[in-house]
This record gives structure tokens, C-alpha cells and sequence, in this order.
DNA sequence: TTCAGTACTGACATTTTTGTTAGTGGAGGT
DNA sequence: ACCTCCACTAACAAAAATGTCAGTACTGAA
């Protein structure tokens, strides 16, 4: 996330949605708008600090969009915009890719 | 690249593909086999030791085939396994989107 | 009255990734 | 004789990503 020029498209796409988490944040919120705490459970293993990190990053460029509701337990709501709808709607067939070699990726990447 | 157990698809995908260098050699090697130094050079900026250290996991992982010749000036050619090939088809989409918002991308991604 | 939940923030530590530099050994060019 | 290319490898260094822990201010429930 330090560049300013890309050499491809794809290089662009992964610096907006690259790393461990954005994926499944985007991911989750494609089924629909999610507040902090939800979000939260919902990936597993992510710790806030983290969460709100990749939130921000994707507040920034514009891929989710962040609603605050003035009430007294306060609440916070992150949506996906129409720029992260558009990105989540070329990751589907990734994530389907990556579901249907699973078992071959789990049983090669790494120890 | 150091868990067994994914929590979606996107996930495993992004486990084989993800990181600073793996989709640009993909890339790369999606338009024919090239061997090391070629590869080296259409990668601008990527240092051998990276480019090894991405062509042995994507070996591992089966996405990327070697074959060496014995000849006396050494030749080793990388090419794309048709499980690498799968990989491109759906990276092709995601790649396109990225081309289409890279100015934004640019724009909006850190400093 | 203590505890859980709300949505965070900051300091700090660790892990992971990436980069730098130097070196291998043989062959061909100048 | 010297340099370059070939495809690497090893030791080490730096940078980036991720994790851990504590704490904020408020409210309602036990």
C-alpha cells in the first residue's frame, strides 16, 4: 500500500483489497450493512484493532461506507458502496475458484 | 500462508495468489512460458530472490510448472499449469476492474 | 456495585514479508 | 585476462503487516 503507479489492473485491485482481512470484511458485507460488533463476529479471529485498520483503509478508498446513528448505546454501520458492490461482484468468481480447490490449497500452502 | 483451515472461498484464493509479486507473474506467464531472466526483466523492480522465492511457492501450489533444459548455457522456462490457467481466467475480470479504477485507486491509496 | 456491551484509540511487541548484498561455476565475447 | 550472462543460493537487514493489551465514556442489567 505505498505505491502510486500500478503496471496492471491487477496490481491496482490487490492494493485496494489485498492482505488477510479486507476479503472477508468485503465479503460479509456484501450480504448486507453490518455495524462494528456484528462485523466483528462475524470474521472470525479479527481483532478490532484490525477491523477498524481495514475499515478505515476501505473508508479511504471508497469501498465502504460508514453510517453513524446518534443513539445512546451507540451504533455504527458499514455498508459496501457501489464502487465495493462493483469489486465484490468480480471477487465472487474468485472466491468461487477458491472454494472449488480448497482441499488442493489447504493441502499445499505452507506447513 | 501459514493456516490449513480457510473461512471462504476468497480466502484460499487469496492464500495462492495474494501478495506483492504472485499476480504479476501470473500475469506475465499467462501470455507463454518464460524463462527466469525473462521473467526477471518483465517484472520491473522485483529482485531474484523474490522471484524465486514466488515461482517455488506457485510451484508448490501448482500453479506454475518448470522445466529446465541441460544445456550449457543453463535455461529454465516457467510456464502456467492448466491449474494456473483456471486461476487467470477469473483474475482477468478482477484485473479489468482494477484497470478501469485505477486512477481513483492511485489516487486514494495511501501516500 | 460490579459487569457486559457499545465503538473505538494508543502504545508496544511480534511476525511476516520484502529487500540488499555477495557469491556459485562454467562458457562465450572483446 | 576480464567481464557478462545464466539461474540460482545464503546471510542478513529493513520494512510492513498483524497481534496484544489496556483504557475511554456511557448505559442497562444482575
Amino acid at each position: 500500500m505505498k505505491r502510486k503507479t500500478f503496471t496492471c489492473g491487477l496490481d491496482a485491485a490487490i492494493a485496494v483489497m489485498g492482505g488477510k482481512w479486507k476479503a472477508l470484511i468485503l465479503w460479509e458485507l456484501s450480504q448486507g450493512p453490518l455495524r462494528f460488533g456484528e462485523l466483528k463476529r462475524s470474521v472470525p479471529g479479527i481483532s478490532e484493532r484490525m477491523l477498524i485498520l481495514q475499515l478505515r483503509e476501505m473508508q479511504t478508498t471508497g469501498l465502504v461506507a460508514r453510517e453513524v446513528y446518534h443513539q445512546v448505546p451507540p451504533k455504527v454501520e458499514y455498508s459496501l458502496t457501489d464502487f465495493g458492490h462493483s469489486l465484490i461482484s468480480v471477487l465472487i468468481p474468485l472466491g468461487k475458484w477458491g472454494e472449488e480447490h480448497m482441499e488442493h490449497i489447504e493441502a499445499t500452502t505452507s506447513a
